[in-house]
DNA sequence: AGCACGCCGACT
DNA sequence: GTCGGCGTGCTC
């Protein structure tokens, strides 16, 4: 150990060890800003950590060396670090966890001795020169601030949308502050862009997950100068170091995109109103809200700004339950509609939101259902390769010709996906071209040569998944038809109703027959009465409907929902501690429990999954209750839990 | 999370 | 007698 020696405190993204800080030697008489991100030695092998301070006294302990410093130009501003912390405990997440989000992915990072060498360790921070916002104050209760703040919502189609938006930067702008836009999707950013370089001519800096090296090292340091004032981005740039941000932008605010996959588990949308309530103002927008957002507009805390409506296409809803028209996938009417549109030389799509041939494969003498041997999830059979596919994991195996249960070698082939609705077109419209547009398509041809295609050829059908959405090259198109809505009411998730109806309401605007005509949107289902299907007529009924039933159900926007998940490979224990955290969960009945229960995928790669969910009404106190009983028992590291807080994927 | 340490079953 | 299973506990 040198003789100048400092000693710092580090806290490590590692999940057992939540906030704990451990001691580590600097040598130099300079130290690490806090929030420095540090390779350390622990416990045997390499972690990455991030300094918290530096130690107050020193360690009785022996220590070990701070190994190697990641490039400090990519330290986050304080009020950053600060807003990071505040999310980690909203969230139910560590620090670390928190502060990783704050770093690009790709960082590059030298040797200590290496840094200290070339000499460019900054001098400890100098409060004035402290970073790009003023300082954050975010205090515990972080809904409590988030709740707060003054949204703009502009509700209507994407023109209407960017027009205001880009109109709102304008001014922001001429300020003197910069603007934040963030998009859901690669894809949808790619749109953005051209919207914002057409205006903003090389002043604005694309922040996104592909963007890496030089570029994104250039990039964020411009940013965070404020030598780019407009940063546009996927969700991880909402934590984009933008100096003097004024105006953040989130469009297509229902999209889940905005929540993060696994841990901590963010939402974009959240960490806007964080940092909105920090100065900058938040405009989110879509073209169907939220039914969290609505209740927000209804509730006059947020500003609403609504298109008025174009005139859309006409509706029929055709009910499968009745068997004259159950019986084949394109029901009489539809089949006649269709008719209708390819005689007088129109397009049409007809959408399943289904992959395959068949939802099962199950054998018709002992009932057994072919199912993935990793995941127990039912297959799917695609006819083409005759392989089952499941859908949960991606394992891929040959149908099998006998049974492995009973020997028989008859099969039932039940459900149907989108090749088989692709077959009955081509038996039912012998003469029309059919194009077909789902994953396993895409994984050979861009959507865009397939959708130029479809477009190229004159009467044609378009047989399509939910890639169908979102495309900008799609071609007018005179009918719509849903051929079935039923799977997407029957997940298992409380926002299934929203995304149908969402789903529903994307498909309708698909229908653009061109000069002339309204066009014909079609809706098969064995649901005609549910509000995600009357809402399409009846505008706002979807969203009474919704929002009495989450009322009803405890749902949010009423109460706020935490899904607590216990993994592990041993059955018995994830159980076990999953019931234990049950029966400790206190919380004077302000807390509901549903649960324990397996997850929606029980068993993923040999980890068994059970998740317990609990609603309550006041967020801090279940965060609290969340810390204290899971301290309690998780005594094991054979169990480990993930909350996610605010839920949006909850399959 | 990793990784080491420690205590019970079938094998060169 | 050992090799190796995984349950338990620790990491500055």
């Amino acid at each position: 150990m040198p003789m100048d020696v400092i000693y710092l405190d580090i806290i490590v993204d590692v999940p057992a060890v939540g906030d704990r800080p451990f001691t580590y030697w600097f040598p130099h008489p300079l130290t690490l800003p806090r929030g420095a991100k540090v390779r350390v030695p622990f416990g045997g092998t390499k972690k990455d950590g991030f300094v918290l301070r530096s130690a107050a006294e020193t360690p009785t302990f022996s220590t070990k060396p701070v190994e190697e410093i990641y490039d400090l130009s990519f330290l986050p501003p304080p009020e950053l670090l600060d807003l990071a912390e505040a999310l980690g405990r909203h969230y139910c997440a560590s620090t670390a966890s928190a502060w990783s989000c704050l770093y690009p992915p790709v960082v590059p990072r030298k040797s200590v001795a290496k840094v200290l060498k070339e000499g460019d360790l900054p001098s400890p921070l100098d409060p004035e020169n402290g970073g790009p916002e003023a300082p954050g104050s975010w205090d515990s209760d972080l809904c409590g601030t988030i709740d707060n703040v003054p949204v703009q919502y502009y509700w209507g189609s994407a023109p209407f949308r960017w027009d205001r938006y880009l109109r709102l930067a304008e001014t922001v702008l001429l300020e003197g502050r910069s603007v934040l836009f963030l998009c859901p999707e690669t894809k949808v950013l790619e749109g953005a862009l051209d919207w914002l370089n057409a205006k903003f001519p090389g002043q604005v800096c694309a922040v996104n997950s592909e963007i890496t090296g030089l570029v994104r090292r250039a990039g964020w340091l411009s940013l965070s100068r404020g030598e780019m004032r407009i940063a546009a981005g996927t969700r991880s740039a909402a934590f984009a170091p933008i100096r003097d941000l004024g105006l953040i932008v989130l469009d297509e605010e229902p999209s889940d995109s905005y929540k993060s996959l696994d841990w901590p588990f963010f939402d974009a949308r959240t960490v806007a109103l964080a940092r909105g309530a920090n100065r900058a103002a938040v405009v989110f927008g879509s073209a169907y809200p939220s039914v969290e957002a609505l209740d927000h507009i209804q509730r006059g805390r947020w500003s609403c700004f609504r298109e008025e409506g174009r005139v859309g296409p006409r509706l029929t809803v055709i009910d499968l339950k009745e068997s004259r028209l159950g019986r084949d996938i394109i029901s009489p009417p539809l089949h006649a509609e269709l008719d209708a549109a390819f005689a007088s030389g129109h397009r049409a799509v007809l959408f399943l939101n289904r992959r395959g041939d068949s939802t099962q494969v199950s054998c018709r003498d002992c009932g057994n259902v072919i199912s993935c041997p990793r995941c127990g999830v039912p297959m799917t059979y695609h006819s083409k390769e005759s392989q089952t596919v499941c859908h949960t994991c991606g394992f891929r195996a040959a149908a099998p010709e006998v049974c492995p249960t009973c020997g028989g070698h008859k099969w039932r082939f039940s459900g149907f996906g989108i090749e088989k609705a692709q077959a009955e077109f081509v038996r039912k419209f012998p003469g029309v071209p059919v194009f077909r547009l789902d994953q396993d398509v895409a994984r050979s041809f861009p959507a865009k040569n397939v959708l130029s295609a479809f477009g190229e050829t004159g009467p044609s059908c378009l047989v399509a998944t939910q890639l169908v959405l979102g495309q900008s090259f799609l071609p007018p198109v005179a009918v719509v038809g849903v051929l079935s809505l039923d799977t997407a009411l029957s997940v298992p998730d409380f926002r299934a109703s929203e995304r149908a109806y969402r789903l529903l309401s994307g498909l309708k605007d698909l229908v653009h027959p061109g000069a002339g005509s309204q066009g014909a949107f079609y809706v098969q289902t064995r649901n005609p009465d549910h509000h995600a299907v009357k809402g399409l007529e009846e505008g706002d009924h979807f969203y009474e409907v919704e929002l009495q039933e989450r009322r009803m159900l405890g749902y949010p926007p009423f109460r706020k929902l935490f899904m607590v998940r216990f993994e592990g490979r041993n059955l018995e224990r994830v159980t076990l501690a999953s019931s234990e955290f049950v029966s400790k969960i206190s919380g004077d009945g302000r807390i509901r429990v549903l649960g324990p229960a397996p997850a929606p995928k029980p068993r993923v790669r040999g980890v068994h999954r059970w998740q317990v969910a609990l609603k309550g009404e006041d967020h801090g106190e279940m965060v609290a209750e969340c810390r204290r009983v899971l301290k309690e028992v998780l005594t094991s590291s054979a169990v480990r839990v993930l909350v996610d807080v605010d839920p949006v994927h909850t399959i």
